[in-house]
DNA sequence: AGGCAGGTTCTTA
DNA sequence: TAAGAACCTGCC
């Protein structure tokens, strides 16, 4: 199907944004694979898009998958040019860039394996897990086979042998204890959805390898409340640097997760060395 | 060849 | 409570 998306919008940024692990660039448009759902996008002319999806397919997953409801320019034109030029700039840069709306479960798993590993090495494990524990739910434009995210129970079912097979390393015990607890339903993630913010996190840091910036990429990635503001050695970097006197966090709310990618991004392209 | 990568846990004081 | 070390692995 095709659709207009008026926007802002942008394939390639959203791939490199470093919130997701399975959207990535495949022929002239976008594999994106969620749990154990696939799409095949690309851009047509201007803001038009074709989708290898069914319109309810669109209308029931893909289309909040990508926040399509919220206006991403509006909460842009918050950012003032002359009180926040930094992230005026970074927010001009990364114009494009959305927070999908993920899955709680694959959320988890990615971020605690994301923990001191860079972008390709945390898409390398999760590509090995999936094609070990996934189900084959059919094949790109080359012919390669997709792999579901595996679930929770199947998981728990891998030796630890097994997990560490896809260069997990020191991770493997925490893939291991998150399966199990939440195959054996002792953590509940969907229940989590309920919970008030504080009490989330909470329940988040209770888990084994679970610390505060795993714990605030799932609740903005995982549970999409965009108010999450994780940070990692990128993050604090610009804040030290361009923010001594503090982020104005009151005046993001709620919406201080958005300007994080911005920040990110930016920072991210930027090099070390800003 | 040693350091480091989107951290967290464990140990020590 | 707070700093420092240890941790898998792969890639400069």
């Amino acid at each position: 199907m095709k659709i207009r998306i008026e926007d802002d919008f942008d394939l390639g940024k959203i791939a490199d944004s470093g919130q997701c692990f399975r959207f990535n660039e495949s022929g002239d448009g976008y594999s994106v694979l969620s749990l154990d759902k696939h799409l095949f996008i690309k851009k047509l002319e201007a803001d038009e898009y074709e989708l290898d999806c069914s319109k309810d397919d669109f209308e029931r997953f893909w289309k909040g998958y990508f926040d399509l409801d919220l206006s991403y320019r509006d909460i842009r034109g918050r950012i003032d040019k002359e009180k926040d030029s930094y992230l005026y700039s970074a927010s001009e840069f990364g114009k494009g860039i959305r927070i999908l709306r993920q899955d709680p479960w694959e959320m988890l798993i990615s971020f605690i394996i994301s923990q001191r590993k860079n972008i390709p090495a945390i898409k390398a494990s999760i590509e090995k897990l999936c094609e070990r524990a996934g189900e084959a739910i059919g094949e790109d434009e080359n012919g390669k086979l997709l792999y579901s995210f595996p679930t929770p129970e199947k998981l728990a079912g891998l030796s630890l042998d097994e997990l560490s097979a896809c260069s997990l390393g020191y991770r493997d015990k925490y893939v291991m204890k998150a399966a199990r607890d939440v195959a054996a339903g002792s953590v509940d993630l969907m229940a989590y959805k309920e919970l008030g913010d504080d009490e989330l996190m909470e329940r988040l840091l209770e888990l084994f390898g679970v610390g505060v910036k795993v714990a605030n990429c799932e609740i903005l990635f995982g549970y999409h409340r965009l108010d999450a503001f994780p940070r990692d050695v990128w993050i604090n970097r610009v804040l030290e640097m361009h923010y001594p006197q503090g982020f104005m966090f009151d005046r993001y709310a709620p919406y201080n997760g958005i300007m994080q990618q911005y920040l990110f991004f930016y920072s991210r392209s930027l090099g070390s060395n800003m």
